[in-house]
DNA sequence: AGCGAAAGTAAACAATCGTTTACTACATAC
DNA sequence: GTATGTAGTAAACGATTGTTTACTTTCGCT
């Protein structure tokens, strides 16, 4: 079976995202698999290795993502408000992928919790955490507002992502995860409405 | 003297909110405070035991301060809109207290770390983030939005909570912490105009 | 002066850590 | 049919983990 290998990273991603690097132990990540130590070193150098190994599949397979999703395509052209309009929409229905990836998906989900636990350890692992989960989202929110000519993109931005982040913890500490979802919803649609009004504005 | 024990608190939360409770370990601490590890026994039973003193330690200083701070007082009274405009001048400065005390304070800062990194390690821990940093703050917001009869407290308390929330995680990813208080500051002002043009509405 | 508690050291404790070794079972290829 | 490489086990490795023990030093108290 050449799927061990891929059992292995999954179940320490999922060790990782609860107890951090430091508090899951070889040993553990084997017997949850049902295996001894021994057959870890089989598939990864050391444990390092495997951290490092989801770390990598995260970059690509988020590279990929990317490249599907053709949020940016074209910028700063001379159009009517209609094209504007058909932005914020892309833009919002994007942002609620995003959402349901990071918190549901079944990758992306511990690798974010597993971040977040891994922040503060190294430079590395900040500006890991900072790209995917916090400076990143707004730069590139601030970017695509700051296309579409609004006055205070940054300012737009945080308006926009805070809610988020910040549903991302009560997402993750909460028992029915639908409301959160539909609470997401409701801000983002508010949001999509509010931005259109501001685009008639400032045309 | 009497401040060992202090000292021994003190230097395992900065080191905590490193690395989290399991990645540091006793000789650590010992050697960072130039002492062997067998002294920190006569202080604390062991080493979970300093982490539960911090933890108490910060339920005791977040009491004391919640006594200083009288945001709540009085509630829901019958009183013009002068009266609620400075309910809402006392809400802004209160969340402009809370950012710097989260971000600069010497123990709430390396706390509110630690707590990120413990926060899915057990019930007990995910609470204790909750309550102090996501839903706690959030649920606060609210109740002091609809104390004030504003038509949605809830999402009130997330378009006003979230920034911060999510300024606390830029705050620490960034090297000139200054821009950041500036723009959190500048987000409570146009937060202040905005409640207190709502408020004019709303009635 | 002498006693006793407090505070710290050095060394040892069993347990666990990540890692390596020697060996077995089982494929597939020639 | 035998060689080869893969995937796994069991056991051991030295290092480090959290904790305890025995001993020393120092201080306040009567």
């Amino acid at each position: 079976m050449g799927d061990t290998k891929e059992r292995i990273l999954l179940t320490a991603l999922r060790l990782f995202a609860k107890d951090g690097y430091e508090g899951v132990s070889v040993s553990t990540i084997a017997g949850e698999l049902g295996v001894t130590k021994g057959a870890l070193y089989k598939h990864y150098r050391n444990k390092r290795d495997i951290f490092d190994s989801i770390v990598a599949r995260m970059e690509r397979q988020d590279a990929e993502r990317a490249g599907e999703y053709g949020v940016p395509e074209r910028t700063l052209e001379e159009t009517p408000d209609a094209y504007r309009d058909a932005s914020i929409d892309c833009i919002v229905d994007y942002a609620k992928a995003q959402f349901r990836y990071w918190t549901e998906d079944g990758f992306a989900a511990p690798f974010r919790k597993m971040l977040t636990l891994e922040q503060y350890g190294s430079a590395e692992m900040e500006r890991l955490y900072q790209q995917y989960l916090v400076s990143g989202p707004l730069g590139y929110m601030a970017d695509l507002f700051a296309a579409l000519n609004f006055p205070q993109p940054q300012e737009e931005a945080v308006k926009f992502y805070a809610p988020m982040f910040l549903l991302y913890g009560i997402y993750d500490g909460t028992e029915d995860k639908r409301v959160v979802l539909s609470v997401m919803d409701g801000l983002l649609e508010n949001a999509r409405k509010r931005l259109k009004g501001a685009n008639a504005e400032c045309g």
